[in-house]
RNA sequence: GGAGAGGUGGCAGAGUGGUCGAAUGUACCUGACUCGAAAUCAGGCAUACCGCAAGGUAUCGAGGGUUCGAAUCCCUCCCUCUCCGCCA
């Protein structure tokens, strides 16, 4: 959520930012709702201020004793016209604040202006492309090679967009999560959590995927009292884990909080119909290895460049060629004011895919959740939340599977998985 | 699932219809005393919004209700704790 005091003050600004992301900002609406909100919260108000003070003189001429049926008869005569002034103004206030929820983050002034991922900057390529002196071959047929990669039995289970690992693959793939957690534990001082897969409403309104992305999660409703109210199943650990500061004050030396938590994800895909269809790029659920930082909002950019080195470190260690991409204004998220997207080369693709994700939210999901810490002066200030994925489990598998690949279509298995897999260094074709 | 007890400021904990936004303790900040610290003493110390300011408004788990007036009474819900049952 944006500050409603820069709208206040600077209006034009704030629109003009939010148009190099593409979104435009009805100012005029914006205009009209703070103007009747001041009109009726300063009527409110001053009818409130009647009333309090009369009833606290009620309550004095009580206490010694005096006949207060004048008063009273005085005072009644407000309540009508309080309660219509009241209801008008949680109006106001709520569509206010609906408008205000609905605003993506301003993009942070470094970031390139552009339209959309087209615009994207490259800002550095690590290692290099492997070479095949054979025609390569994509992660579903190798998996299928060597088996334990089976969609067909994953969609009788439970559709498309769903995937069965088994055997050598399965174990591969929990070999990849915990070498990615233990490196961030052991070596990036992160401290392992584990978290809810179903979270409230609030915790989804905390790091913006509500009210707006509803269609994108998948929805447990259940029953509350009279209403329902409904769970979600998390699209990323982002949002437990961060939502573990919401309504919190941290004190100062607490900080930076760093948690990395391994959880499946679940998102629904809607308006991805037809998109990578084939294979396990894209998933109703996966795995993923997620890092989280809230810090001093004056460490922030330094804690985004630390935690993007955090999750390059993966993928070199992996051996895996990649490159990093600074997102442009129109294509990074809602809630993030930079973002910087990791893409593993995919050689069966012949191109770069996204396998990372890491974003500062400065303090846009701090004031939606009001995480807050004890500043040097004592005083609670809003704090900077940051996140990256380190990395995409399902995607990293596709990875090493298609740039580990033999000719005969055996998967030779990065040294540091091997510890993992039990010392097996490769994964023969049935 | 059944029975009971609770949810108040950073923390602990009073407060059961009227100068209560809330005693007290503790933590923290400032000052005094001290060579310095501890102890002691004095003062300060919730958040948000409106206002140039004086000041005002709201907030005692959430929502609704009663009332001139609600932390306090009523209703619904959520959460926590204790005991019992069930259970991976």
């Amino acid at each position: 959520m944006l500050d409603i005091q820069a709208l206040r003050n600077d209006l034009a600004n704030v629109a003009a930012r939010l148009a190099t992301r593409g979104f435009v900002l009805d100012t005029a609406k914006f205009e009209q709702l703070e103007a009747e909100r001041k009109t009726i919260q300063t009527r409110t108000q001053e009818l409130q201020a009647g009333r309090n003070a009369t009833s606290k003189q009620i309550g004095f001429a009580k206490s010694k004793g005096e006949d207060t049926t004048a008063i009273m008869a005085e005072v009644a005569s407000l309540g009508d016209e309080l309660k219509l002034a009241e209801t008008g103004l949680a109006v106001v206030l709520a569509e206010l604040q609906s408008l205000l929820e609905e605003l993506p983050n301003l993009p942070h002034d470094s970031v390139p202006v552009g339209k959309s991922e087209a615009d994207n900057v490259e800002v550095r390529k690590v290692g290099t492309k492997p070479s095949f002196d054979f025609a390569v071959q994509d992660h579903v047929s190798l998996g299928e090679k060597i088996g334990g990669l089976d969609f067909a039995t994953a969609t009788k289970i439970s559709g498309a967009r769903f995937s069965l690992l088994t055997g050598g693959l399965a174990r591969l793939h929990r070999a990849l999560a915990q070498f990615m957690l233990d490196t961030h534990t052991d070596q990036h001082g992160y401290v392992e959590t584990y978290v809810p897969y179903l979270v409230n409403a609030a915790s989804m309104r905390g790091t913006g995927q509500l009210p707006k992305f509803e269609e994108d999660l998948f929805k447990v409703p259940r029953q509350m009292g009279d209403g329902e109210e409904n769970f979600y199943l998390i699209p990323t650990a982002e949002v437990p884990v961060t939502n573990m500061v919401r309504d919190e004050i941290v004190p100062l030396e607490k900080l930076p909080l760093k948690f990395v938590a391994h959880t499946p994800c679940f998102r629904s895909e809607a308006g991805s119909a037809g998109r990578d269809t084939r294979g396990l790029i894209r998933q109703h659920q996966f795995d993923k290895v997620e890092l989280v930082q809230m810090v001093d909002p004056d460490e922030s950019f330094a804690a985004l460049e630390q935690l993007l080195g955090h999750a390059e470190t993966i993928l070199q260690k992996l051996g895996l060629h990649y490159r990093v991409v600074k997102l442009c204004t129109g294509d990074i998220g809602f809630s993030s004011s930079t973002t910087y997207d990791i893409e593993v080369w995919l050689p069966a693709q012949d191109t770069y895919r996204e396998i990372s994700s890491c974003s500062n939210f400065e303090a846009f999901q701090a004031r939606r959740m009001q995480a807050r810490f004890r500043n040097a002066q004592g005083k609670p200030e809003l704090l900077h939340t940051l996140n990256g994925s380190g990395l995409a489990v399902g995607r990293t598998l596709v990875a090493v599977l298609e740039n580990y690949q033999q000719a005969d279509g055996s998967i030779v298995i990065p040294e540091v998985l091997r510890p993992y897999m039990g010392g097996l260094s490769k994964l023969a074709i049935a």
